[in-house]
Order: structure tokens, then sequence, then C-alpha cells
DNA sequence: CTCCGTGTGAAACAATCGCTTCAAGCGAGT
DNA sequence: ACTCGCTTGAAGCGATTGTTTCACACGGAG
């Protein structure tokens, strides 16, 4: 029921942003029209050219709103402190990214910024400089923290890219996984175990990398 | 010049499928406009509708045509055998995988693909049975090679998922990666960099993974 | 009551889209 | 030379797009 019209108490602008969230995340700007959103809305064709300038102004909205909304609803270090072993601070770094991208409820970020990445507008610019840099920057004090010192700036890149792309592609991928993977890809209930075996793969990895003199090789 | 209008000697079908390949991956089926892409072919707007059906049906034959030329183009087990050790044959995996994703050549695969994963249509059908299953069999085949036996069917598939995610988010990312990593996006040209990485990073992982009475835990 | 700013409603705007139509061009076969 | 099938060209069709316009409803301030 919640998804097909908005609350129509709330003030037009919030049910146009609601209704404007859902079917950009569902099929991009370009494919939603502002009919659509208005109808979905509850509200006049109008009301899109008046509470935001244009159809663009209030896709930039969207997209910004959203990200804050899951920000806020999945932080990066809940439940540890900076002086927490890295492999601590690196699984709540893990499930939070994962929360975000699970999250299917309004506005669905991870779809949004699917989009984005593949189709960047100036929405992206934003969320990059006030989100994305210091995001990165926490994973990389995790990363240096975990792997000691004596890393190059490019190493150092390389892990890091190493763990996004292993929580990434849970979402990237889906659609493929899902007819590929036996099982099909998992799902917002296996954040846990997720987490786990990202952790443990990439703490035993940089462990490896970091000290070759070890085993073999 | 190769970029702007296609060679005009080549039959007009070809030159419209070159046109549109360019034209789709860069801003996706729906802000393609099949005048843009006759033009561009150098061909007249009833031309699309003659040689194939309609836009769509032209998109789905630039999908597949294009994966099949990126799998002859960078075959996923170059100079290996599958009596080859794992170590190997994952890298001969990783680097085909990334030549895929880092051409830019046309038809670019990559951007195709991208935009297929988020807003998926039946083009993508046809190459997930034709192309992904049998190159997700060979990376599982991989994978259990190194991991040995022991291995659920689910952890197998976290690895599997875990390797293709540290591929795929040089691809995914890149946007970002740009103006967030020092040093920017790695490109083609650091292929070899790339694939050493990930196959040092995940066969530590597999090995620290499938090995746990070494270490702590 | 009157006025006026805020917000909404219905209608229409110009532009652009994919696709169709139909005539003409072209080259090979007879 | 003539015809026939394949291909191309120019024009236009109907539908849909984002946006604008303008009249009207409402509700507090003077």
């Amino acid at each position: 029921m919640t998804s097909t019209t908005e609350s129509s108490n709330a003030n037009t602008r919030e049910r146009l942003m609601d209704a404007a969230g859902e079917l950009f995340a569902a099929s991009g700007f370009r494919d939603v029209t502002v009919r659509q959103i208005c109808q979905k809305a509850q509200a006049n064709i109008a009301a899109v050219n008046y509470h935001f300038r244009d159809k663009e102004s209030l896709y930039r909205e969207v997209v910004l709103s959203a990200y804050r909304t899951a920000r806020e609803r999945y932080p990066l270090n809940v439940g540890v402190t900076d002086a927490d072993p890295p492999e601590k601070r690196l699984r709540a770094f893990v499930r939070g990214i994962l929360g975000r991208i699970f999250d299917e409820s309004n506005p669905p970020w991870g779809r949004l910024l699917a989009r984005e990445m593949v189709d960047p507008t100036h929405a992206l610019d934003g969320v990059v400089e006030e989100g994305m840099r210091p995001q990165y920057a926490l994973l990389s004090s995790i990363v240096k923290q975990a792997a000691g010192t004596g890393l190059t700036e490019a190493q150092l890149a390389r892990l890091c890219e190493a763990i996004v792309g292993q929580v990434l592609v849970y979402h990237t991928c889906r659609v493929v996984m899902q007819k590929v993977t036996p099982g099909g890809a998992p799902g917002r209930e296996q954040i846990d175990e997720l987490s786990d075996h990202i952790v443990a793969f990439s703490m035993g990895a940089i462990r490896a990398v970091t000290a070759p003199p070890g085993g073999k090789r």
C-alpha cells in the first residue's frame, strides 16, 4: 500500500520527494515522467515546477536526501571506537555499507547510487565530497591499522578497493547472481554472514600480502 | 575521427551497429535517439527500422555482439591449461575480465554490461546463459582447486563473489575512484599490476579462510 | 469585508520521440 | 531494354515529453 501512493496528509513537497525517490530508483531519471511522480504523490503536474524548479532539481534533492538518510540509518562505526582492533572496526564498516545497499525501503539509496555510477550527474558531486571522501578515509585508516606501516599509497589504495569491491558486488551483480549463483543472490537477512566472510577473507589477505616471508613465494 | 562518424564504406547494417554500440554505451538505451544513431552511421532514419525491426531489436543485437567480441578478444584461459596450478589459472581469469572492462574500444562492452546490471533487459538473458554461467563455472572450478575440498556450496559462492567483486570494482566505481582515490582510478595500463594484486590478495585470503587452525581465532 | 501571498487545478504549449509511408535509386538477371 | 527485389531518401504521423500559463481556492492580516 505504501508502495502505490504516498500518504496524502504530508505536505506536497515531501510527497513528491518520496514518490520521486522510489520511481527514480526503480527506473532512472530519464524513464520517469513528472506525470508519474505527480500521480503517485497525488499532486498536480505543476507541483514539481512549483516546489522544485524543474525535474532535474527534484532529482538532485532526492539523491542528496537519500544519501543522508542512508548515512544516518547505517553508520559505519556502530559499537566501535578508533581504539578497537582493525578487525572489529572493519566489520562495523562492512556491515554499514551492506546495510545501506540492501535496504530497499524508501528511498532506495543503493539503486540511486548505482545509477549515478553509470550515468554520473552533478547530483553525485555533492555526495562524493560530503560522504564518499571521508568514508574512504575511514576505510583507509582501518586498513592502515591492519596492515601496519610500510605500505605505499598505491598498495593501500588497492587494499581498500578490494574491500569495497567485495561489498558492492552484492549490489551491482545481484541480477546476474540471481541467475548464476547456486542458491541465488544473498539478501539483507545474510548481512551478518556476509560481513563475517568479507572480514575474514580480507584480514587473511592483508596478513598474507603484507607478510610475504611467511609461507611460499 | 573514428569516434565521430563510422567509416562509410562498410554496409549500412554494420555501420548502424557500430554507431549504436558507441552511443548506447555512452548514454544508455533511452537517452540515445535513432536519429543520433543514423546520423553517426551516415544512414537514413528508416534504416534502423529496415535492417532491424526497431530500436530495441538493434539494442539487443548490439549487446550480444559486444559481448561476443569481448569474449573473443579477451579469453579467460590464455596460456593456461586445466592442469596448471590455481594461482596461474586465476591470474589468467582475472587478466581476462580486467581486459574486457578496461577496453574502451568499440563496442565498449563494460559500459553496456554495467547498464544492463542496473536496468536489465532481455538482452542480458542470452548473455548470462551463453557467457556468464560457464564463466562462473570456470571461476568456481579454479577456486575449488585452490581451496581444496570441504567447502560448502555457499562458501564456494562467497569466495567467487569476492574475486568478482575485486575485479568489477574497477569498472563500477571508476567515477568515484577518479575523485577519491589518491592517484586516481587505475587504467588499462595497470592490468598486470592489478591482476597480480588481486591474485595475491585472493590466494592469501583463500588459504587463510580454508585453513583456520593456523594462526589465531 | 477586503486584500494578498501561497498553493493548487486544468489546459495547453512547443519540442522531440519512435516509427511509418511512399517514392525513387540501384544493380543483377533475363 | 526491361523488370524485379533490395535498399535508401525525405517527409510526416501520432504519441509523449517537460514546462508554462492562468484562473481559482484558501486563509490570515489590515
